[in-house]
DNA sequence: CAGTATCCCATATGATACTG
DNA sequence: CAGTATCATATGGGATACTG
C-alpha cells in the first residue's frame, strides 16, 4: 500500500476551499481586522491604535478586504465635521465568524490554558453559543469521527485526467 | 458615543485567542500541512510533492506542529528497509479540524462558488458533517445572531487597570 | 526516502512624512 | 481624523546541494 493510495490529497486539491480562503485571507492582519469589525471597532484610526499595525498596511487590507466583498465602508459624519467612512462586516463578512469562532475556541483551550477573555452569546437570550460538528440529521459529531471524502464532482475530474 | 465605549477591542485582548490561534498557527504552511494530515498524507516526500513546498520549510513547520503538540512522528517501517517516521495529528491537533471545517465551508460557499471537491462525513452513518452554532441549550445561532462579551475574569482585569 | 544546511531573493511590514 | 506615499528592513520562502 502506497501513502499514496489511501490519501485523498493530490493535484485535484491544490484548489481546496481551506487553500482557497487562507489564499484570500490568510495573512497576518486579516482576520485580526475582522475581528476588530466583529468586536465593534470600526474606525480606522482605533483598529490602527488596537491592533498596533502600521497605517499603510491597515489602508492596503482593509482596501482589499472590500475588494474581496467581505468589508464595507459607510459613511458617517461626526457633528461639525466632513463625512469620513467607516468599516462594517458585510454578510460574507459575517459568515466568516464561524472561522474566528472556530480559532477563538482552540485558542481558549489549548494557549490560554481552558478560557479566554472574550466568550460568545446569542444576542437574544444571552445564552452562550458554541460551534459543533453535527451530521444533517443532528447527531453531534465528535472530530475524530469525521472523515473527509471526494465529492463526486471531483472523483470524476480525477477520473478523467488519470 | 465614542466608538471606544461600544468596542470590546483593548489592550486586554492583545492576547485574545484568536491572536493566540494565529500566532501559532497563522503562517503560510502550517494549516495547509495539517490539512495533508487530515486528509490522510503522513510521509515528508509526499506532503512535500503535494503542497508544492520547499524541504526545508516543510521540515522546519513540521517540527514546530510537533513542538507545539498538535502533531507527532509515529515510527514505521517498510520491508527490507530502515525505520522512518511518519507524522499524524495529536489530539490537540484533531482539535484543531473544525478550524479547517471551518475554512473549508467559507472556501466552499465563496471561493468554490457553492460546492469544493471536499465533503465531510461521520465515519458511522457515513452521513454529511457540518459546522453549527449553538447555545448550550441546543438552539442554532445564527452567524449575525451572535455578540461577543468580555468574560468576568477579563471586565476584571479592566477595571484594576483603569 | 527523509531530512538538514546554505544561500539568495521577493515580499510583507513598519517608520516616517505628507495630504485632504 | 483618515488616509497615502516612500523608503529601509526583516523575514519567510525557494533552490540547491549535501547526509544518513
Amino acid at each position: 500500500m502506497t501513502p499514496k493510495d489511501d490519501g485523498l490529497a493530490g493535484p485535484s486539491l491544490d484548489h481546496c476551499s481551506i487553500a482557497g480562503t487562507l489564499e484570500a485571507l490568510g495573512d497576518s492582519w486579516s482576520i485580526l481586522v475582522l475581528r476588530e469589525l466583529f468586536f465593534g471597532v470600526r474606525r480606522f484610526n482605533e483598529m490602527q491604535s488596537e491592533l498596533g499595525i502600521s497605517r499603510s498596511v491597515l489602508s492596503d487590507r482593509l482596501a482589499r478586504l472590500v475588494n474581496l466583498g467581505v468589508v464595507r465602508t459607510v459613511p458617517y459624519q461626526e457633528p461639525g465635521d466632513r463625512v469620513r467612512n467607516e468599516y462594517r462586516l458585510t454578510r460574507k463578512g459575517v459568515e466568516l465568524l464561524p472561522v474566528m469562532v472556530a480559532l477563538m475556541g482552540w485558542g481558549d483551550a489549548h494557549v490560554n490554558g481552558g478560557c479566554g477573555p472574550v466568550t460568545l452569546h446569542d444576542k437574544r437570550s444571552g445564552e452562550r453559543v458554541r460551534l459543533e460538528l453535527r451530521t444533517e440529521s443532528g447527531e453531534r459529531v465528535e472530530p475524530n469521527e469525521m472523515e473527509p471524502r471526494l465529492s463526486r464532482s471531483a472523483r470524476k475530474a480525477l477520473a478523467t485526467r488519470q
